[in-house]
DNA sequence: TCAGTGACGACAGATTCTGTCGTCACGATA
DNA sequence: TATCGTGACGACAGAATCTGTCGTCACTGA
């Protein structure tokens, strides 16, 4: 067998995205990835809890945006300081193309939309506690993550489908939007 | 065996709930819960898509909303219109107890939170849809549609805590909290 | 040279979910 | 009353997911 041959977690990261690519996330099975990978079915759960978790590896958007939204100026609020730790995301995220096959295969599969939604509302989690930390009220910081990830996502999908503005400048856009649907 | 019992999908989602709650989710297995209502698990497939649907059987918000929203009057913005539809929550929902205890199993488990969190989606997408059906572009009736059920989750927390004030005012106040996030 | 550690293969087994077929209750019709 | 269709159900087989356990092998440091 191929042991040892390094970069484990990312040669079963890419015999996954392919084979899903190939035959979708259900016609394919936890074997079929592992062979392509050179590895066992066993040795898969070693580095993913479940077959799903191979799509989410490690983004790590938390890591990226807890900081910012603890260096915040005193007295901010809560939105424009979710606001502000979002403009640094597309430096976190892998290549583009990666997302957008990623992207569809998930489309494709109830399974992985789920995982994808509980990843979105874990990360919100994490933002209200670093909201509340600043001092927010707890319904306000709820609200803030709510409506900023709405932001994030409405941002996110114009970045995808390829304007390469700064993504600041998506987020304000987005801001706008959102003033428009909020106050009319 | 206790065949033509009568209300099968009933005992079904009974037994699970009172076995998840003395269990947990992960601790109680398919057979034990048709065991409990007097099938096999064979039976319970024909009833249920698969282990976890059987907590969400029937609340059909979209049945609920969609119309309200078909029937809306010219020219009323996506937000106002979402939450008019939304005022009318509480009479479709289980009564308050049985929210109570199945919150608490779902809370408990990821797999159900995950459920949970795609039934939500996919009524989101209804309702963009719908908003889309009134003329209302895709863009705006997406980030609505998020805006709006953070209104509604709003809304509901307060409602699920005891707060017994009409529907439509609960949804008011959210939306109150929400201008302030959305425009500081 | 040798023990410690981590990655891996091999195997067994519980659980989820699906396909298929035969059986039984019920309702409609002759 | 006799018969037939339909739908709910039990029984069985089997694929796939996921876990526990143990032995092996490669690498590291003393």
């Amino acid at each position: 067998m191929a042991r040892w041959e390094g970069n484990t977690r990312g040669r079963l990261e890419r015999a996954a995205l392919d084979l899903f690519r190939e035959q979708g996330y259900d016609g394919t099975t936890v074997a079929q990835i592992a062979q392509r990978a050179n590895l066992t079915e066993r040795s898969f759960y070693r580095w993913f809890a479940d077959k799903r978790e191979v799509l989410f590896g490690d983004d790590d958007l938390e890591a990226c945006y807890l900081p910012v939204i603890q260096a915040a100026p005193d007295g901010l609020a809560a939105l424009p300081t979710l606001l502000t730790a979002f403009a640094s995301t597309p430096q976190v995220l892998r290549p583009r193309d990666f997302l957008i096959e990623r992207a569809a295969v998930i489309a494709a599969s109830p399974a992985l939309r789920e995982r994808e939604l509980i990843k979105m509302v874990t990360l919100a989690e994490k933002l209200v506690a670093a909201l509340v930390r600043r001092g927010h009220d707890e319904q306000t910081a709820q609200l803030a993550a709510d409506v900023g990830l709405a932001v994030l996502r409405s941002a996110t999908r114009r970045w995808i489908l390829g304007d390469d503005s700064d993504f600041a400048v998506l987020l304000a856009t987005a801001r706008q939007d959102l003033l428009r649907v909020a106050v009319m």
